[in-house]
DNA sequence: AGGCTAGTGACAGTCACTGACAATTGACAA
DNA sequence: TTGTCAATTGTCAGTGACTGTCACTAGCCT
């Protein structure tokens, strides 16, 4: 990588963390294309050079992950159900993720983000978006691994849709919640998606007051 | 109704009709709010205090059928399981659905304003937050017909995550085919709720080649 | 060293949206 | 009916995200 290419890598990284250090601490519609461009010393076209857009920065992180769970679950022997198949994938994911995110940004920083994305309506509907996409991705993927039609049998989406409904309501409390730890949302996820079972059981009353 | 209330409803259903049919035939991003306003001859700043803004107009009648399927499932009877009554309240309130939104504007053009909204990204991203917001709610209904507390146990969130899952994919396959009627995105609906128990199974091969 | 080109800044313009103020118009009492 | 009050609207100015253009500068390559 020659000096150029440094010189251009080291203004996307910076543009990124002031923008996510913005973020965390001023918040997502306070904070101004301006500003970032400003603490990094650039001009606001030169931000538009190297981001789509606000947006962009602020989901920048989920992206990545997204892109690790993707290649978790192509990892996933075959033989694996496909509920199954996902729910490794995803919980062994993190720690690639970890991994990932810490070159870039400290994860600290990153939880934080994580929090602001949740709590601010536009950057929440682009996420949720996204995990949309994702959702259809991963449906392709199962589809694959059991020699599906993803268009003519209705299960591989099925799964995945219910799949990515748990995890989002995980993410929502994990966020809302006091554990701001990876673990905590390991946890959370894994627990979650025992319910899945019990939560698709006919009746719960009978259950609860035996 | 005075002559002054008349007229506000007037000019705020002449601003909703005029932007659908904008959106329907030119497009969601190649709409202007002024087009908008100056099809109603309107100033663009009268736009903005009948609507927040353009996305409001264009998820108008959304909104409305929302507001229909939590009436739907508070009426269900108690003694159903939950995604049963999910499932009932849903594929019976399309009719109702269907009678508030002719009120307001002609359902083949709403059909067609459904289209854009999935095929727009920045349109879709707000529904999608849109549906999470209804999910919560249904939520909360669920766990209270069931006598249950909607933080300390997840099964209400979850079955209605599965459920919102499988309602939203057979949205985006209704609104991409080619059956665009009512009656179709109701069947659909019934043949994908039927597939959940078969999803759920855990391995698929056996049965597609027995 | 000197020409080539990628990367940048400065500037102007569009579009969604908001605040402020003045003009208009319906409501209602005298 | 008329005058007053309050609601509704238009106009104007401003902000913030984003895009196109063009000249300029800095690293690259011979």
């Amino acid at each position: 990588m020659n000096l150029r290419e440094r010189k251009k890598q080291r203004t996307r990284d910076a543009l990124l963390r002031a923008a996510l250090e913005l973020f965390a601490t001023r918040g997502y519609e306070e904070t101004t294309v301006d500003d970032i461009a400003a603490a990094v010393d650039v001009s606001q076209r030169t931000f538009f050079r190297y981001f789509a857009g606000k947006e962009e920065t602020a989901l920048f992180v989920p992206r990545l992950a997204e892109a690790v769970v993707i290649d978790a679950l192509r990892a996933r022997p075959p033989s694996e159900p496909p509920l199954e198949a996902l729910r490794r994938a995803v919980l062994e994911s993190w720690d690639a993720i970890h991994e990932a995110v810490a070159e870039l940004v400290p994860i600290e920083l990153h939880l934080r983000v994580y929090r602001v994305i949740e709590s601010t309506p536009a950057l929440l509907a682009v996420h949720l978006r996204r995990a949309a996409e994702l959702e259809e991705r991963l449906a392709g993927i199962i589809a694959e691994r059991e020699g599906l039609d993803v268009d003519a049998d209705p299960r591989p989406r099925i799964v995945v849709a219910l799949f990515g409904g748990v995890i989002r309501v995980t993410e929502r409390l994990w966020s809302t919640g006091e554990d701001l730890t990876v673990e905590g949302l390991r946890d959370l996820t894994a627990a979650y998606l025992d319910q899945v079972g019990p939560a698709l059981a006919g009746n719960w009353r009978p259950a609860q007051s035996p």
